[in-house]
DNA sequence: CTAATCATGTAAGGCGTTACATGATTTT
DNA sequence: AAAATCATGTAACGCCTTACATGATTAG
């Protein structure tokens, strides 16, 4: 039984086939559509191209977890908008309580912090201000998105947004940390002993 | 040209093999001893298997970033110990102090929390306690690497292990804020109104 | 009239994991 | 005697990005 097989809906799920469900349990959507959805704020913690999200759909589908109605679109196929399926959402239910699987870090920042002996002190610490600014422009935007949440009624947690009030929760904390600790490194590489 | 091509510097360098130039400026060392090292504390931030390492270590060689000496080996080969060069060390420190490129984030537990309405709130919130465990044991296990890296000095950034003694600054930072958000949330959807 | 936006697909190639393959030495 | 460790490689396959391909509608 190949990937592409229809009429199963027991075939495994990759992340990305969860990622979309979580968008569509939300609401039908096309597959444009999602792909400009996977930006704030989920896209921030998960991305995905046009050119992975359309086949991912077809496997879904072939999962039977979605189904599409088409219509009419601007270019020379068809406008495709999908539905997550009572399968969709069940199997959505069942992923999302299970602990995340440890996925490989890839940090280049750290990578260069743990080398940072083999480099200018200095040059590394413009480095590390450039991006303590980074991430401190990055933290006014989230800040200016959670406050705009909070006051909808988003912290309450059946608001239909306290997902995207929870992960911006996180967000805001986790830029905070960032722009602290390169600050941190880049007092100790100019003013510091040795 | 192919990238397998000898004989040339000016090759472009994936981040995997700046991963492990990063661990060759230490010392020399071999492709198994070098899957070793990329655990504690450079394995939190970056991985690699053995099976991408060996044919990096190659193209490294063919951009006269390292060189080899081979002895008899265990196994039916040789044993291979790589030594950086002078090249090897100007091109890292070049690359050290350029901005991390921007990667696609994939953090699974955000993805599963933009979407923790459609779950059950109290098996939710008992995933959220299993991480905050999971991520409380690795503080422990920071802290400890921490304070004997404190014990030898480590925190002055020319000791030859600052960069570890940075980087788990941030690990320790970085678990505090998980353990300490997961129990936000899980709170939330255990006490919290609707 | 030019550019952006909406909308859907495929192809080539890099990166990464798992599994296959071999075999000596040391520990249990 | 069996298992773990040391040590190096290749092959198959999945995930993901970049680029190729098409074309209508709308905004500047």
């Amino acid at each position: 039984m190949t990937r592409s097989s229809r009429s199963q809906g027991s075939l495994a799920v990759s992340t990305l086939g969860y990622a979309l469900l979580c968008l569509l349990v939300r609401g039908p959507s096309t597959g444009y559509d999602l792909a400009a959805q996977l930006r704030r704020p989920i896209g921030y913690y998960w991305t995905a191209r046009h050119s992975q999200i359309y086949p991912e759909l077809a496997r879904l589908e072939g999962a039977g977890l979605v189904t599409h109605e088409a219509g009419s679109g601007p270019g020379p196929r068809e406008k495709k908008t999908y539905t997550i399926t009572a399968a969709g959402r069940d199997s959505l239910a069942e992923w999302l309580v299970h602990p995340p699987t440890r996925t490989a870090p890839k940090n280049e920042l750290m990578l260069r912090t743990f080398a940072v002996g083999a480099a200018d002190p200095l040059r590394m610490a413009q480095m590390y201000l450039a991006m303590a600014n980074e991430h401190g422009q990055r933290l006014a935007q989230y800040r200016g998105q959670l406050a705009a949440l909070a006051d909808n009624g988003a912290e309450d947690r059946g608001h239909p947004r306290f997902g995207n009030y929870a992960t911006l929760r996180f967000g805001v904390a986790y830029e905070e940390l960032r722009v602290a600790w390169c600050r941190w490194i880049a007092s100790k590489l100019v003013d510091g002993p040795s």
